[in-house]
DNA sequence: TATGAATGAGACTTCATTCAT
DNA sequence: CATGAATGAAGTCTCATTCAT
C-alpha cells in the first residue's frame, strides 16, 4: 500500500515548477536561437523572478542540460514504443523518427551541437550527466542496426548512422529561405536515403 | 594591354590588409572557439585598431562568413587537385579529405553549424554570399558521385553524403577526455563506413 | 517566591533560540570573514529557516550587534575575573587580554570597524544598544587605569588606551603572508609596547 | 632639452582622465562608506559610462587601491615637508598629522581597515602594491621615531604608534550623534595623549 | 510560530560598435 | 584612412527580506 507523504507532494510540485520553467524556455526556444535567450526573458515567459529560475537551476547551462535530457528521454521513448510493436523497428522507420524528431523539436539538434561541440562551459559534472544519455542512445540504435542481422563492428556503424542523421538536420535544418515544411520533406527525404544505404550494407554484410 | 590603374593599387592593397586581418582571426580561431574570440582580441592579434576591422567588414558575422569562405575555397582546391589527378577522386578519398580538412580546421564545422542552425544573424545579403559557394562545393561532390556510375537523384545523394559527414564532425570533434588525435582517428573510421556505404550503394544502385 | 509563568518559559524558549542562531552564526563568523556570510548559511547551519531569523531578529546588523554584545560581555566577564584575583588587573594584562582576545574571535574586531565605521546601517535602536555596552567596557577600563594610581583625565587616557589596541589588531591582523601564530606574536608583543607606555606615563604623571 | 612626444601627451591626457574617475569616486565615498558605492554610481558621477571605468581599472578594488595610494602618498608628502622646516617633524606633530589628514580624508582609516582586515579580494598582486607604500609610511614614521633619539626596536615602536593612532579613528571617527567638529577635537586630544606617551616613552628610554 | 519559495533590485562586468580626432 | 576611447545595453547571478501556507 502506497503511502504518499507531505515530501513526495513538496518534490512533486517542485517538478511541477521546474517543468513550467522549462516549457517557458522551450517556448523561446522554438522561435530564436536557443544560445540568445536570457535568462531575464525565460523567466517573465514563465511568469517568474530571475532569481526563482536559480532555485531550480545551478545556472543556465544547467537548464538547457535540462531540457536536452527531457527531450533526449522522450524521444528515446518513441523509438522503445515503436521498437515493442509487432514487426519491431527498422533502420528506416528508426531515421523518420529521429529526424522527424529533430524537425519537430528545432532546438534539440542546436543544443546537441552545441554542448558536443564543447559551447557549453560543460562543467565536469555536466559531461558525466551528458555521457549516460547518450549512451543510451547509442545502445538503442546499436540494437536496432544489430537486429538487421547485421555483423562486424555494430557499434562504430551506430555511431557513423547517429551522426549521419544529426548532419543532415544541421547542414538543413535552417536552409534559408525554405519554409519549415520543405525542410522537413527534404530532411526526411535525405534520411530515407541515408537509412537505405545502411540498411542495404547490413544486408551486403549479412551475406 | 592591361592598364594598372591607381584604383586598382588601392584595391589590391586593401585585399591584402582584408587578408591580413583574416589571418589573425584564423590563428586566434585555431586556439580557441571561435564564438569565444572577440573583436578586439583580433584586432589585436594584426597589429590594427579594432575599428580599423570595420573599415573592412560591416560587422563581426562578415568576418566570420569571409573566413568560412576562404576555408570552403581552399578545401575545393584541394578536392579539385585530386580530381586532376589520374583515376581522379574516389567517393572514399572525397569522405577522407572532408573530414580530414575538417579535424585540421576545426573551427571550420564550428561556423558551419553556426551559419547553418541560423545562428549567425545572417543578413539577407550575408545568405546571397553562402549560397553560391554550398553550390559548388556541392556540385564538386555531386560529380564525383556521378563519377562512380551511380544514377538516380546525385543531387539528393550528394547532399545525405555531405551532411552526413559534418553530422560525425559535429557529433565527435570535441568528444569529451579524447585526445585531438584519438578524435581524429575515430572520425576518419567513421567516415570510412559512410564513404563504403555510399561507395556499394553507388555500385548496388547501379546494376 | 519566584512564579514561573507561562510567558516566562516562552520567553525562555525564545532566548535559548536566539542563542542557538547566534552560536550558528558565531561558527561560520570563526570561520569566514562575517561580510561574507550570508543569512541563509547562517540559518541552514542552525537548521531553521531564514524566514525564522527574522522572527529573532529585525535584520541582519540586528544579529550582528547581538553577536556583538554577546563578544563584549564575555572578554568583560574575563576582566573582571582578572580584577578580582589578588593584585587586580594591571594595564599590562588587560592588554594582553584585550588583544588575546581579539586574536582568537578573529571577527569581534572585524565587527567592531563595520559598526564603529558606519559600515552596519545603525539604527537609532542600534545604537542605543551600543552605547552602554561600550561604556561598560569604558568603565572596566578606566577603573583599571585609576587603579595604577594615575590622575589627570582618565577616561580620555582610557579611550585612548582601548583606541590604540583594536588600532593594532585593525592594522595587523590580517597581515598577509603571516600565519595566525605569527600575528598573535606580533600584536602581543606591540600591545605590550603600549601597556608600558601608558604604565609608564601612569607612573610618571603620579609622580 | 627636453621633448614633449605625442605619447607623452596622450599619457598625461590619460593620466587626467583617470584622475577624474577618482575625483568622483572620491567624492561619493566622502558622503557615503565606500562600500556602498558602486560603479554605476562612479560613472554616473564621473559623467561617463560604466564600461569606461573598467578602460581605467580592472575592477572596482583596483580603483580603490588606486585611491589608496592617492591618499597615501599625499600624507606622506605633507609629513615630508614638516620633516625638511626648521626643526623637523617631532612626534607630536606627526600624530596631528595623521590624525588630522584622516579627519579630513573620512574614507582613507576606511579603506586601511578595508583592505588590511583583508575585506578586498586582495589579488596577489594588489597585495604586491600594498606593501611598498605601507613600507615608506613606517619607514618616514621610524625616522622620526629614531630623530627623538630613542633607541631599541625601533621599528616595532612605530608599528605600535601608526596602529594605536589608526584605531584612535577608527574607534571615534563616526562616533555616532556627534558632529565632525566633535569628533575631530576628540580624536585630536586622543591623539595628543597617544604622542606625548610615546614622546615621554622615547626619552625615558633615552636616558 | 515556523517555513522556505519567491522576490526583484541591483551588483559587477563584457564587448560589438561608433565617431571625433 | 586609421585610430582607440567611449559607449551603454545586456549578460549572469546574488541575497536580504517578505509572506502565504
Amino acid at each position: 500500500m502506497p503511502i504518499t507523504t507531505f515530501d513526495d507532494l513538496k518534490e512533486k510540485e517542485r517538478e511541477a515548477r521546474r517543468e513550467f520553467i522549462l516549457e517557458a524556455a522551450l517556448k523561446l526556444f522554438s522561435e530564436r536561437d536557443f544560445l540568445f535567450v536570457t535568462v531575464r526573458e525565460i523567466a517573465k515567459e514563465a511568469g517568474v523572478s530571475p532569481g526563482t529560475i536559480y532555485r531550480y537551476y545551478e545556472n543556465i547551462d544547467d537548464l538547457f542540460l535540462d531540457l536536452f535530457f527531457k527531450w533526449a528521454k522522450d524521444e528515446l521513448d518513441i523509438i522503445e514504443a515503436e521498437r515493442r510493436k509487432e514487426g519491431g523497428c527498422s533502420i528506416k522507420r528508426l531515421c523518420e523518427i529521429h529526424v522527424g524528431y529533430l524537425n519537430d523539436n528545432i532546438s534539440f539538434y542546436q543544443m546537441m551541437s552545441h554542448f558536443m561541440t564543447g559551447g557549453g562551459s560543460l562543467s565536469a559534472e555536466a559531461t558525466e550527466k551528458l555521457n549516460p544519455i547518450m549512451r543510451d542512445f547509442m545502445d538503442v540504435i546499436e540494437n536496432i542496426v544489430k537486429g538487421t542481422g547485421l555483423s562486424g563492428n555494430t557499434r562504430l556503424i551506430s555511431h557513423a548512422l547517429f551522426s549521419a542523421l544529426n548532419g543532415i538536420m544541421i547542414s538543413y535544418a535552417r536552409y534559408p529561405g525554405r519554409s519549415l515544411d520543405q525542410i522537413k520533406r527534404h530532411t526526411m527525404r535525405l534520411s530515407g536515403i541515408v537509412a537505405d544505404l545502411f540498411a542495404a550494407g547490413a544486408k551486403g554484410d549479412g551475406q
